[in-house]
RNA sequence: GGCCUGGUAGUUCAGUUGGUUAGAACGCUGCCCUGUCACGGCAGAGGUCGAGAGUUCGAGUCUCUUCCAGGUCGCCA
């Protein structure tokens, strides 16, 4: 049977414990023993930090017995007065003092946990996913959750104290099957229909514009069923955020202000504002990536012109189709890479989509692979074009525009990891503005609305909305954040006829539309002042400000790749009559 | 759905060309130790080598299938 805390109460948190001569009541789960035999050191942690117990056999036998009794993980309370430590630790907060204990409470023994809860843990992360309340134990995990809770706190304060109210919208909603999947609820009292989970509060937010509340805001969940990703969670929550009365720039001055204070207060960094810009076109050009990492160089070149006198059949072919011949000059000594180490990044660029990558390697000569096909002057031509020299690896890649530009972007980024060349310590935002408004669906033939279908369109780009979906430019934005896409943003159309035109330009009928979003374009018809808004990522903000890889070191209870989870192993069956009661049959298909 | 990486004591890993009883460190258990702080010392327990099939005199090791986890492409209006 385990001791009771009665008659203590908690006067301190352990990591608090830092001045002698008072009496303390402290609680928290054994860190780690040290037993020597007549002197026992108990280290006891709690979600600031770690204090040290003191036991001593000549003094209070009773209590040093149970002393010797503890192991890891135990749950214990103790008072007792603290003292100075004949030998101090210098490397801790509470290094200086420890407390000599007088009564020691073991409030719950622990089975021996599956592996052990230190800091730099590097078990695993199945086996600590399945004991995730262990792992949530550990310190790097709780200064994270810690400090997502600081973000969260920001945010609210800083929209709060600049006119945004909190809304919350529903969970249960209209499942609307445009865009990602959505997560369906069944209905009992309406067998065979079905509410959604929101993938965003996008229709409440515009309809809460409609409504007159001008200034909105919500830490709000939202949920897409669709493949995970290090920085994708089916579940995550957005910084959900939407304004009346304003354009475009009004929105991205009072995000800017956001990420500022939020940077400045968490994380004492300085972000100067405004933030840079780059049109989509610009960053696709230049970076291959509509979410470019700008911390480091290597920027695509576009050598069309340089090579397309040259008599290969891989660059002939590329020019020939409309594609384009490009490079990206690797520096920091990537001509030294093996033949090996090229060509895995080959393969990687196969995977991609490219058929393969054409390559300068200068470790001590410049070395061609495409040396054969070459006459004089035009390696030297190509080095010159792309500025290369002792040192490089110049990695060529000619095909389709899209494939050129997305293998090389992703290329990049490898080398930019490999090398070792992307500073932790900088923080580099970026708005990039006029996304294409239109995306060409390949497998349908159609062209189809790159964003919800009630972005509004750049002014100068409204006459060609029917005749030239490819030029259409949306007042849509986007914020990357160090190659992180954490945000989303557009003005929304309020103008009823305007809307009319979209629907058609994206070819849905009357009934659709009504059947859709019916109650969204009525709404319109009842007059909405000017407005749009953003989504911001909290999660993936977390993420990089506490310098973690995955959205699962700042999420309590995340989900795998397979989107279940491991410790409750959901989702789960259901029993029969449940799903009768629903009007549910299952039928699983084989695999 | 495609591609890539991984799976060996509780944990992290090693395991040679296929060859005797599968090793180490940490953790765990017991004993010793009055100033440790990643305490130390001595002793000990602990293995379906992810699962299944095949090749072989013989498989942790080779082949195939499959499961699990991670990364990535597709997907994410």
């Amino acid at each position: 049977m385990a001791d009771s805390m009665k008659g203590l109460k908690r006067t301190h948190y352990c990591g608090d414990v830092t001045e002698a001569g008072q009496e303390v009541v402290v609680g928290g789960f054994v860190d780690r023993i040290r037993n020597k035999g007549g002197v026992i050191f108990i280290v006891l942690r709690d979600r600031t930090g770690i204090v040290q117990l003191l036991f001593n056999d000549k003094s209070n036998p009773e209590i040093f017995e149970k002393a010797s009794s503890c192991h890891s993980e135990y749950v214990l309370m103790a008072k007792g007065k603290v003292v100075e430590r004949e030998s101090k630790n210098y490397k801790i907060k509470t290094g200086l003092v420890e407390i000599f204990v007088d009564d020691l409470r073991i409030l719950a023994k622990a089975q021996t946990p599956p592996f052990e809860i230190v800091s730099d843990s590097n078990v695993n992360e199945e086996l600590r996913l399945k004991y995730r309340f262990l792992d949530l134990r550990r310190e790097p995990l709780q200064r994270n959750i810690i400090m997502r809770h600081e973000i969260a706190k920001v945010t609210r304060e800083y929209f709060y104290e600049n006119g945004f109210i909190e809304i919350e919208t529903p969970m249960m909603m209209k499942s609307t099957p445009e865009g990602a999947r959505d997560y369906l609820i069944p209905s009992r009292v309406h067998q065979g229909k079905f509410y959604a989970l929101p993938q965003s509060p996008q229709i409440y937010k515009q309809l809460l514009m409609i409504a007159g509340y001008d200034r909105y805001i919500q830490l709000a969940r939202c949920f897409r069923d669709e493949d995970l990703r290090a920085d994708r969670q089916p579940e995550f929550t957005q910084i959900d955020l939407e304004m009346s009365f304003v354009d475009a720039e009004d929105i991205q001055e009072c995000v800017e202000g956001f990420v500022q204070r939020v940077f400045k207060e968490i994380m004492n960094v300085d972000i100067p504002t405004p933030l840079p810009r780059l049109t989509f076109a610009d960053a696709m050009n230049r970076y291959g990536s509509d979410k470019p990492d700008t911390r480091f160089g290597f920027e695509i070149q576009n050598i069309s012109e340089t090579v397309k006198d040259i008599d290969f059949v891989v660059f002939r072919n590329a020019l020939d189709d409309g594609g384009s011949v490009r490079a990206i000059n690797v520096k920091n000594g990537a001509g030294t890479y093996t033949r090996k180490e090229i060509d895995k990044l080959i393969e990687h660029a196969k995977g991609i989509g490219a058929k393969g990558l054409a390559y300068i390697r200068w470790a001590d000569e410049p070395n061609c692979s495409f040396k054969k096909f070459l006459k004089d002057g035009e390696l030297e031509n190509i080095c010159n074009a792309v500025n290369a020299e002792k040192g490089d690896l110049v990695l060529i890649c000619a095909d389709k525009d899209k494939t050129v530009l997305s293998t090389l972007g992703a290329i990049r980024l490898i080398c930019g990891k490999r090398l070792d060349v992307i500073p932790e310590d900088k923080y580099n935002f970026l708005w990039i503005t006029e996304m294409p408004f239109f995306e060409y669906d390949d497998e349908n033939n159609t062209w189809v609305a790159a964003h919800h279908p009630f972005t509004m369109p750049m002014e100068e780009c409204i006459e060609y909305l029917d005749t030239d979906p490819e030029n259409v430019r949306a007042k849509a934005w986007d914020l990357v954040l160090n190659g992180t896409e954490l945000s989303s943003g557009s003005m929304r159309i309020t103008d009823f006829e305007l809307q009319q035109r979209m629907f058609e330009a994206l070819g849905m009928t009357d009934e659709e539309i009504q059947a859709k979003f019916g109650f969204l374009v009525d709404a319109y018809r009842y007059a909405a002042p000017p407005h749009g808004g953003m989504g911001i990522g909290l999660d993936r903000l977390a993420m990089i400000m506490c310098k973690a890889d995955s959205l699962r070191d700042v999420t309590a209870f995340p989900k795998v790749q397979n989107a279940s989870e491991l410790m409750s192993e959901c989702p789960s069956p259901v029993d029969d009559e449940s799903l009768a009661v629903l009007g549910i049959k299952v039928d699983v298909k084989e695999k």
